[in-house]
DNA sequence: CATCGGCCATACCCCCAGGGTATATCGCTC
DNA sequence: GAGCGATATACCCTGGGGGTATGGCCGATG
């Protein structure tokens, strides 16, 4: 019994996020009442009530919003499952890494050239990946390897730091804290700093500096998507940030200072892999990226 | 298109754990016909060849291992999911922990008292479970919790180090190195050792002494299910062992003396759970537990 | 070398579960 | 109370998953 099938969980996570059977339908392609039959059925099967109906829609109760998440779980094992055995069925089979532009053009193909000059390498591809979505392609198979930037923890990953760089506050010109004293993390947990929109409150703490000083000052500042959006923000004097070093090399500019923090945790990049992957290839690879490590990567 | 359904994982993982399509059908309590039916739709939608069919059976192909390995974690994924759904259905949802053995009746408590002072503790239920199996139950979401020892790796799990102690060497009476004098890991790499069955290859390595001292050695040694076992083979001269300090201290015997040694990494204990879980109650237990931790547990 | 036995693949049939359409029912709004 | 926008129910139909019978292949065996 409570043989639970997949065609079920895709219908329930479509019917949990778009909150509406009728909606849930259309996306799907399929008719409503199907739909409703489907999600009763899995609620018997599981003998749990997953959601609350009403005339407005539906919304997940606590169980429905458990399976939810377990269910992206599953869908992820499985989109990986099916990635996984195609790239193994391939005469050569490659070795995929990724990383977001920046450290696709640094630190990974330092990373790659260690991995090549091994005896036993074998075909490597790298693939220029999007912000904050390297995670979510190893989880999905769709890639062997990442390189992905503190905070270095991902749900279901396995990750080993490989280079650091000390982390400096950008501060727009002419803020008081711009008059050449060093700062610490605590000057900067007053002033407005920029948010990551979707960050995981890993994340949050990590870019307010709050992994090694603790504030309980309310998280204000200008929401970003990427770096230069950060950039920008900080010119016009919205917001203060706490940024890795290289970042600041790359963007000298009239209007904008930075400044050391002398106990910023360093930002760190580090090779991440699917946790528990036995494979021979994803493991060289490993151990040769980490003869890239520098001392900083410790303190990660 | 390529939509898998668990059906069809389900009885690739039988035909290929039983090598054979006609004994697999057997423990699926199907008929063969519709079994070789449904994986040849597998591997057409996969678009790869998953068995080599030969008239003594069947036996994957290096996509087919791939796939069998990650079928194990969609089907554990799906079992956790059905797990955890009906343990969220309930009215006080229960947080579930489990231990093995020895550890159940001294570190558990500990932990669970612990967790227990805080304000918003719920009620938590505690499950010995068998010797190796911990992992596998909060994989499967049978439990929230496991308190699990060295070597604190698993696959899919965070752990987070708690008590730690010292390992001895377990020698039979009368054996050469047991004159009295310290010891190293190394004095024990050409020694037998017992192996533990259906290990992995870092418990091997922990075990054996090889995780601080590599060699090259090969393992030798009887096989051993349980801790009793591995004293009955030391006791008997088989075997040196290296051993957690507490189980030595349990088995004082006149057959076997234990000696320090210098350089082997510590037994440590630690908790685990689902890698990447969000759930609040399992985050209360791990910080609980945290405040039993000691400084030997940094070594893990 | 003819036979047999084990195994997988194919052919063919049947039935039911999953999907469609039509409609009932329920709350809310105006 | 009429209308609207939800979900649930009733009923039908079809595709595919499962069954049996059988063919083909290969190695063992006398």
């Amino acid at each position: 019994m409570a043989d639970v099938e997949l065609r079920e969980l895709r219908y329930f996570r479509a019917v949990a996020t778009e909150g509406s059977l009728s909606r849930a339908a259309a996306t799907l392609g399929m008719a409503q009442p199907p739909l409703s039959r489907a999600i009763s059925q899995l609620e018997r099967r599981l003998g749990v009530r997953l959601l609350d109906r009403d005339n407005r829609g539906v919304s997940p109760t606590p169980a429905g919003e458990t399976l939810l998440a377990e269910t992206a779980r599953v869908l992820d094992a499985v989109s990986a499952a099916v990635h996984r055995t195609r790239r193994a069925a391939r005469a050569n089979p490659t070795l995929v890494v990724t990383a977001k532009p920046g450290v696709a053009s640094t630190v990974l193909p330092r990373a790659v050239d260690a991995y090549r000059a091994l005896p036993a390498a074998g075909e490597v591809e790298i693939l220029v990946s999007g912000y904050g979505e390297q995670a979510d392609l190893v989880r999905a198979g769709e890639v062997d390897l990442a390189l992905i930037g503190s905070p270095l923890h991902g749900a279901g990953l396995d990750v080993e730091p490989l280079v650091g760089e000390p982390r400096v506050a950008a501060l727009p010109a002419g803020h008081a804290l711009a008059d050449g004293r060093a700062l610490t993390v605590a000057d900067l947990h007053r002033e407005p700093m920029p948010q990551w929109t979707d960050s995981t409150p890993e994340e949050v703490t990590y870019w307010s500096g709050r992994d090694t000083v603790p504030s309980s000052a309310p998280l204000t500042g200008p929401p970003i998507r990427d770096s230069a959006q950060l950039v920008e923000v900080v010119a016009l004097g919205q917001a203060v940030a706490l940024v890795p070093e290289s970042l600041a090399r790359a963007n000298q500019r009239p209007d904008i200072v930075y400044r050391p923090v002398r106990d910023a945790s360093p930002y760190v990049v580090g090779v991440a892999w699917l946790a528990g992957s036995r494979d021979r290839r994803v493991a060289d690879f490993v151990r040769a990226a980490s003869t890239l490590a520098d001392p900083l990567a410790e303190t990660a």
